[in-house]
DNA sequence: GTAACGATCCTC
DNA sequence: AGGATCGTTACA
């Protein structure tokens, strides 16, 4: 199977968003144990202007694996209890990522993450050398809904209203 | 130090 | 509608 590499993921965080959508996720334990998932749902964080984007604050140590060049997952804890995946995209000092929201079985970013044995270990993971996670094509291009992100209802009007989440219908 | 706040999920 | 639960951040 065909790996995806830097050139899909340093691209706009608008074009890489719903291009995941069908992507194959694999994950590899460390038993050796291997399994996969098609991705169903994604959300698009972009730049320190989207008020929405932790990097709206600026770098932090926190958000500074955002500003690597795309192609590394970003990783935080929300809520004191759940992991957050997203693939950081675009390029380098440009702040962007797409936090996973589903996989096939498992809607939910905060569910997919606790099924897959994601945590802060895998903060800044490469998706492209990686030998425990990465993505794979599919050749599948599944037709989507946009609507507004969720949960994001501090960011005010303009940005919380951005139709930046997908979903495979 | 200290306090407030979440890109959530589950149970009532 | 509300609680669990804690790292990150800003500010004193």
């Amino acid at each position: 199977m065909s790996r995806l590499d830097h050139t899909f993921f340093r691209r706009d965080v608008l074009e890489v968003a719903p291009a995941l959508l069908g992507k194959r996720l694999v994950r590899r334990y460390d038993d050796g144990r291997e399994e996969s998932f098609l991705i169903t749902e994604t959300e698009a964080y972009r730049g320190e202007e989207d008020l929405a984007c932790h990097a709206s604050k600026g770098k932090t140590p926190r958000t500074a694996t955002m500003y690597l060049p795309g192609g590394v997952l970003y990783i935080y804890l929300i809520y004191g209890m759940y992991w957050m995946m997203n693939i950081v995209t675009g390029t380098e000092e440009d702040p962007q990522a797409v936090l996973i929201r589903g996989i096939e079985g498992f809607d939910g970013p905060g569910k997919l993450t606790r099924r897959l044995s994601i945590d802060k270990s895998f903060n800044a993971e490469d998706l492209v050398t990686s030998s425990r996670i990465w993505l794979e094509e599919t050749g599948l291009l599944p037709s989507y809904t946009t609507s507004p992100r969720i949960g994001v209802d501090y960011a005010g009007e303009k940005w919380k209203n951005m139709p930046w989440r997908f979903k495979v219908k």
